[in-house]
DNA sequence: GTATGTCAACGATAAAACTCCTAGGAGGCA
DNA sequence: TGCCTCCTAGGAGTTTTATCGTTGACATAC
């Protein structure tokens, strides 16, 4: 018979919560990490087996892998970050922005003015989007 | 002594969840509406008492207004669309982007591309911004 | 009048998310 | 060996969200 198990893990793994998000979000800035790692990282005052058991139920919906070190667990994403950025970006433009790039970037904007840098590496990143599109099409 | 009540109306409403996003953007595409028009436009398939409930404890959290419009009531956001986008997409930036707007706007557009007028539309936006920081720093 | 329909309010339940307590295994060490 | 520390796993409790059944108010149709 097919394995067993209570841990099965969707092909596609659904949208995170907000609490899974942080999770995520740590799990990317650090690389591969234990629990405890992820804990300290987090800066939270709940437990540490609070961290443990959301990071085990991540795994279980398949946000998060998981290998055996030595005496403890490293879990890190499952999904590659850019591809869950898009998820995530992708659906609250469905959701909140009724699809409207540029709504989105206005409240991203408005929310926190970015710097003159950033500003002109965005610009970049439109010009490269619009000569790919005009391109291929 | 202080009114009383059950209806507490927060000064800054909470971030919506999910759920609450939705009834939101409804509100925001179709101006003040009643419950009725709400359900309807959600087109999910849950009863209507659930959206009712919903949009009465969205009332509670201050996340929506009502006034008493001859036999029913007419909910509408108490925010406005643009505040509560800027603190959703501020909240998503920090969160998930780790402040980058541009990293915002590579998941935006990647996740679904934006026509070559949109496109034009958000660099004439950053171009503003970029302005606005110049003339005032 | 009674029947029918719509609606808000209340309350109950269900489901999901979050929290933490406890037990037990394994290593380090006096 | 016995004690201490760190780890996981398994419940279980709490809170928050989501769902719906029922009721009573009020209006209109019959």
């Amino acid at each position: 018979m097919p394995p067993r198990s209570s841990s099965r893990k969707p092909p596609v793994p659904p949208i995170p919560t907000a609490a899974e998000v942080d999770i995520l979000a740590v799990l990317w800035r650090l690389g591969p990490a234990t629990v405890r790692e992820v804990h300290e990282a987090l800066g939270k005052d709940s437990g540490y087996t609070t961290t443990l058991k959301q990071m085990q139920l991540m795994l279980d919906k398949g946000l998060l892998a998981r290998t055996e070190r030595f005496r403890s667990h490293v879990y890190e994403s499952r999904v590659p970050k850019d591809q869950m950025q898009q998820r995530i970006a992708g659906d609250l433009l469905r959701r909140v922005f009724e699809g409207s790039a540029k709504e989105l970037v206005m409240g991203a904007l408005g929310a926190q003015p970015a710097s003159a840098e950033e500003l002109a590496d965005i610009r970049h990143m439109i010009d490269a989007f619009d000569k790919k599109k005009r391109g291929s099409k």
